[in-house]
DNA sequence: TATTGTCTTAACCGCATAGTTAAACCAGTT
DNA sequence: AACTGGTTTAACTATGCGGTTAAGACAATA
């Protein structure tokens, strides 16, 4: 192994991770993978043993870019409001960045639901205890209003990720072009945060 | 034309339905089709004319069967706190008949983005205008926080569509199985429209 | 310089799959 | 009974595509 080898596993890797989020893993082709990488279709056999390798591949090196991130800032030492404010606005953030992301996973998981095992396997137990706690301790002190965990998680992270997954669909009913729609994502990083920390006031 | 035509044509539509909802546009195979709707290969060539036509006409019914109705509410005479409860329990209870059919949609207009603009054609001009209006009257008599429609529209639809796309997912990480993710389904039913409405609180 | 092991390629294989064709079937009509 | 038009099928074609193979390029080692 010499230092072009993994750079050319890496450079297929990227090559694959393009095509597949524009095509889908069913639509995707090797031989346009092979071309997007500069190299011969053979080359990506040798590296991934398969299509289905590559896949696989390319799958987990997306969506583990997307939970942990999540669960992380959740499972934190931060306060509840910070939490929902870092979310929101880290996120976001990394959204801008990679807008196909949702869209791809969502997909992929869709239609191979069985993958997301090995994904979140590293990621332990109950990630939820933590901020279960806290939501219970403020509840009781009257801050804020019962609500539990699950609850709290889906209802964020949904606000958050749905406008990204379904773009085209928020684009053409509002009928928000490109850089407005991507205008309206901006202003969502600041609202969504208020918005939601306001449905927890007691 | 005599009856059994129209019913053939239904047949494989019902078909073509079933499998592109399970594999999707690209992984959907002809043969897989003709199987499922009993009827020669041949047939589906001779009903739409290619696969692209099946595939058109498979995801114009589904998107017509989520589209219209949010937008058919939202739009309503209703009033607003009426708009919500009826969309998230009307909705809800509708997607628990239907359950794979987000996933699906957003799964699909993430490879054919432009496929959006014939579905929405009928549906006319901006349906934000009426909900605009109402929401403008009751934040300026100060009961309720000031909103934008696009950002109402947005959020609500998040909350209720996000889990059924995300399904597998959101499952994994709470680890709930399959009955219990029903359950926590169903119970969002009740839960998401208080939620919501408590967001828009002054 | 010969040897070895890794990396890369061109050429090839076989099958799955979208699409075509020509003929058969079947109702209704004359 | 012969004709006609829409409907359905079996059999076929062409090719796109995942995967294989055998050989070359190249660097490190001896």
């Amino acid at each position: 192994m010499n230092a072009s080898d993994s750079e050319t596993e890496q450079r297929i890797l990227d090559a694959a991770h393009a095509v597949f989020l524009r095509r889908g893993s069913s639509g995707a082709r090797m031989q346009e993978i092979a071309d997007e990488a500069g190299v011969n279709k053979a080359l990506l056999h040798y590296y991934f043993r398969s299509k289905e390798g590559l896949s696989v591949a390319v799958f987990h090196r997306a969506a583990a870019s997307l939970f942990p991130r999540i669960v992380g800032i959740l499972g934190s030492e931060l306060d509840v409001e910070d939490k929902v404010r870092e979310l929101v606005q880290g996120y976001t953030e990394f959204l801008a960045g990679h807008p196909y992301l949702p869209g791809f996973v969502i997909s992929e998981l869709h239609y191979h639901p069985e993958r997301i095992r090995q994904v979140l396997a590293p990621m332990g137990g109950a990630p939820l205890s933590q901020l279960g706690a806290q939501l219970e301790t403020l509840a009781r002190a009257g801050k804020l209003r019962p609500i539990r965990p699950e609850e709290f998680m889906v209802n964020l992270v949904s606000l958050i990720l749905f406008p990204f997954a379904a773009r085209p669909m928020i684009e053409a009913v509002l009928g928000l072009e490109g850089e407005r729609f991507d205008a309206f994502l901006e202003e969502r990083r600041r609202t969504v945060a208020d918005f939601f920390l306001n449905a927890l006031r007691p």
